[in-house]
RNA sequence: GGCCCCUUGGCGAAACUGGUAUACGCAGCAGACUUAAAAUCUGCUUCUCGUAAGGGAGUGCGGGUUCGAGUCCCGCAGGGGCCA
């Protein structure tokens, strides 16, 4: 037997076989087994796998084997969100066309998740750019416009005037275009859109349930939907040209400071600005400044405040013949509440800003509970004249006539209650969170299955015509979407009134795609979206691995697809995901030469001189100076390639690295130490399966009927390590796991058989050792369980129980304290009585030093913990 | 600016609901085996005083609760995240 283990001969090997038996394969008749649906993100076909993917499949592949062998029928499937822009740029850049580019990268990666072995069932792969799949998302996006889930509106958009496409916010770098670098402009423009926000509140209410989701995924949803209760107020406007007497909508949080009003602002964007403008070529030209900051909230919060008087007066709502100045103000957002603000610059920032800007007047309505008398005339005078920093703390309001004295939440509830019994306001709940625009002007993504007619107007594609399947003769010589621009695909004879009409030539925005694939997974090529039944019985998805960077909108786009399709009939649930967890990322050190060129990992040498790491380039022996950690990245070249790791150690030693040491929820430095010593261990392991097979039982052997103290201390830290690595696996604490394994391995190690009865320790021991190992590193399991004489290869094999009366020791040894310190153990029976442990730690030489004659206050005994002696 | 999270040896990190701080790994040091190297094995490795036995301090900083605090509470500093 040879004494290296050969991961590049064995890892090969398992593969075929498991996929030789099936071993993977979801069998939908599960003899009455429970069902586990285990689920990676899946990723983007870039073309190569990185080391994030390894983490963020390896964990999920672990809990796949590790549910595998405690008997859950496991689904564990894997595709491709292989539409968006990555790939239309590659045809630009490099004149490939992104169907064939796309399906070229899914080969290779699906190589290379192969190479890495991990459990997915390959017979439910899909890429969401088959038309199977897309076909299906087109029925879907039918059923909901018919269920009343989708609009068509006018929306803003960042526009690149050179691309003549839409960008994303994120494409948007200081204000230019990413690709062209063109000043973007914000446009208006008809666009589709899922009505997410009528299901704002359920969306809400809903996270209070997933409670095997992080805390913190919560929090940042719960603050994406941002409701905020506040109210409505009309105000009267004197002075609308062709209005007698309009009435402008505003919202706010805060009615409680209508007192403090100074001004009132609209949005570039609103109505009333609109039809001012039409003869207004002062007006006109602000809104054309206003719009050329961009769409981003944080590019508007930031931009320097700029106002328009309109010279229009509204009426105060509380104060009979009190008149605000309408201003026209940039940083009014159209999207959110009613377009329209009533200002209180004493108690919101921007307001001030804008107040000091227009020297408008600061009215403070609202004062610290503290303050009194000389101290409230400071802060009020101080406040009104001088202050840059509005307050917005709770207090107590003043300047206010009949809400003065009360506190704010008070004070917004009277406001509230006067405004309805006036008739000109009311209370109501706003959402930060704005219906799902998924119209892009691209070609690589799912055609919105519409047509539209002169006469009839907008039209669904009939059923029966599903799929739109994008046309493959495109070209990418000039700017704009190609599918606007191709010769023929948009000509389609009207469905209604068979006239010329023509095709929505806008697709989906890519998180669409994303949004149901896990239902779609559970009938892969189901003529119809889902099947209810199956997808009824296999979701919610038990546990659910991602990165955190999706926190918000995949994981909230899903959760709203879901409810869409329940509403619609496709599946009778509301939660997608049960269990989520999100992984931490991968880092590794950074390296520059002398003139800040970065430089690969795989062009480095790393020596240890006077106790320092120095590094250099392997190429030319040049120094090198090693920087920061970082993600791993393009940019700065500190990257790994998994196929490196793979070809040097083989998969399994770069999946237990990628498990090792760091907590699965944060980040890990991938480092070749690291790497080395992973592939240290699965050697170590290999060897203790293999090594002295005369100090091994032969398999099968029957127990012993007693054993020697050592036999018995190995299969208690056999026992113990399997009780508690199960435990860890069971909460992916996959580091905590690979410590017990450790633990367990040095003491196998530490152990030399001396009787039959020691030899069947020391198998039963080796074998647990292989059995945690196995969801692992399981082509190094199978090949160790294979060498151990078994027949059948460890993935078939059911997860070991541990042994309980193994899992108690017959004494404890617990720590002995004098006022808190500790001065001395014990070790005594474990289920000696308060008395006898007391008596003992008495008399314990070291304690009687400690307590120096000084009389005995009290004694503190916690079974099995400690003792603490008072003096 | 608001809210939330984090801070433990040279490094990555353990420590379940308050109960022996630093398990496990990495790096380092010493030794064994070897002609030598690699590989492997054994030991040491929080700081500090001490030749030693032994003592003292110690989980970012300052306070508090408790017989007892890495863990709970208050304040501060540094780092990160989300929303503005």
């Amino acid at each position: 037997m040879s004494t290296r283990y050969n991961a590049r001969a064995a890892e090969p090997k398992w593969q075929k076989i498991w996929e030789e038996r099936g071993d993977f394969l979801t069998r939908e008749d599960a003899d009455g087994k429970p069902k586990y649906y285990v689920l990676e993100m899946f990723p983007y076909p870039s073309g190569r796998i990185h080391m994030g993917h390894v983490r963020n499949y390896t964990m999920g592949d672990v809990i796949a084997r590790y549910k595998k062998a405690r008997g859950f029928n496991v689904l564990h499937p894997m595709g491709w969100d292989a539409f968006g822009m990555p790939a239309e740029n590659a045809a630009m850049e490099k004149n490939v066309h992104p169907k064939g580019w796309t399906y070229d990268n899914i080969d290779a990666m699906r190589a290379q998740l192969k190479a890495i072995g991990l459990s997915f069932d390959w017979t439910r792969e899909i890429a969401t750019c088959d038309p199977e799949y897309y076909g299906q998302e087109q029925a879907l996006f039918l059923d909901f416009l018919e269920a009343g889930l989708v609009s068509r509106k006018k929306s803003m958009v960042n526009w690149d005037p050179v691309d003549n496409t839409v960008l994303a916010n994120e494409q948007v770098i200081d204000g230019r275009g990413w690709r062209s670098g063109a000043v973007v402009e914000r446009r208006e423009l008809t666009q589709w859109f899922l009505k997410i926000s009528d299901f704002a509140d359920e969306l809400l209410e809903g996270l209070d349930t997933l409670d095997r989701w992080p805390e913190k995924v919560r929090l940042m949803q719960r603050n994406w939907i941002g409701r905020s209760e506040g109210a409505k107020v009309f105000f009267a406007v004197d002075g609308v040209p062709g209005e007698t007497d309009y009435r402008l909508e505003i919202f706010t949080t805060r009615p409680d400071t209508l007192y403090g009003a100074s001004f009132c602002a609209l949005s570039p964007h609103h109505p009333l600005t609109q039809s001012l403008a039409r003869d207004n070529a002062a007006l006109q030209d602000f809104i054309r400044k206003c719009d050329q900051i961009g769409t981003s909230q944080e590019a508007i919060e930031t931009a320097e405040k700029m106002g328009f008087d309109t010279g229009l007066k509204a009426r105060h709502p509380f104060i009979e013949g009190k008149t605000l100045p309408v201003y026209v103000a940039n940083f009014v957002l159209m999207e959110y509440g009613t377009g329209a603000i009533f200002a209180c610059p004493a108690h919101d920032q921007r307001d001030l800003d804008f107040a000091r800007k227009y020297k408008l007047p600061v009215i403070p309505v609202v004062a610290p509970k503290d303050k009194e008398g000389a101290e409230l005339d400071a802060f009020a005078s101080d406040l009104a004249e001088r202050s840059t920093d509005a307050y917005t703390g709770d207090g107590v309001a003043i300047n206010s006539e009949f809400l003065n004295g009360l506190d704010v939440a008070s004070a917004k509830r009277a406001a509230i209650e006067k405004l309805e019994a006036k008739g000109i306001g009311q209370g109501t709940v706003n959402y930060r969170l704005r219906d799902w625009g998924i119209s892009r002007q691209r070609y690589w993504g799912c055609p919105i299955p519409v047509i539209h007619c002169r006469t009839c107007g907008t039209l669904p594609v009939p059923r029966e015509q599903l799929p739109v399947i994008l046309p493959d003769d495109v070209n990418f010589d000039a700017p704009g979407n190609p599918l606007d621009r191709h010769p023929t695909w948009k000509h389609v004879d009207c469905p209604k009134c068979g006239g010329a009409a023509t095709r929505e030539t806008d697709t989906f925005d890519t998180f669409v795609d994303s949004s149901w694939y896990f239902a779609r997974f559970t009938a892969p090529h189901a003529a119809t979206p889902t099947e209810k039944a199956t997808v009824d019985r296999w979701l919610p998805v038990d546990q659910y691995i991602g990165g955190i960077e999706h926190a918000i909108l995949h994981l909230l786009y899903s959760r709203f697809f879901t409810r869409a399709m329940r509403k619609t009939g496709h599946l009778s649930f509301d939660e997608p995901f049960a269990g989520l967890f999100t992984q931490g990322m991968v880092n590794h050190e950074t390296y520059r030469d002398d003139k800040g060129q970065w430089v690969p990992p795989s062009d480095i040498e790393i020596e240890t001189l006077d106790g320092a790491r120095v590094a250099r380039r392997t190429s030319d022996g040049a120094p090198v100076e090693i920087g920061s950690v970082e993600k791993m990245s393009k940019s700065k070249k500190n990257i790994v390639d998994p196929d490196d790791i793979i070809a040097k150690y083989g998969a399994d030693t770069a999946r237990w690295f990628m498990l090792s040491d760091s907590p699965p929820e944060r980040d890990v430095q991938w480092s070749d130490a690291g790497a080395e010593g992973a592939w240290r261990f699965t050697q170590r392991v290999w060897r203790m399966a293999t090594e002295k097979p005369e100090d091994l039982a032969a398999p099968g052997e029957a127990m012993p009927a007693s054993f020697g103290e050592d036999e018995l201390a190995l299969r208690r830290a056999a026992h113990q390590a399997l009780a508690a690595a199960t435990d860890d696996l069971d909460n992916l604490r996959f580091n905590r796991a690979v410590a017990r394994v450790y633990e367990l391995a040095n003491a196998v190690s530490g152990f030399a058989p001396a009787s039959p009865a020691g030899k069947w320790a020391k198998r039963e021991a080796v074998e647990i050792l292989i059995q945690i190992v196995a969801p692992m590193m399981p082509h190094l399991a199978e090949e160790c369980w294979e060498a151990l004489g078994h027949k059948e290869p460890v993935v078939a094999a059911d997860w070991p129980v541990a042994d309980r009366a193994l899992l108690v020791e017959d004494s404890v040894t617990i720590a002995v304290q004098v006022n808190g310190k500790r001065r001395d153990e014990l070790t005594i029976a474990r289920d000696a009585d308060k008395e006898t442990v007391e008596r003992a730690a008495l008399a314990l030489e070291k304690v009687g030093k400690a307590i120096d004659g000084k009389p005995v206050r009290k004694v503190i005994v916690v079974p099995g913990k400690i003792v603490n002696i008072v003096v």
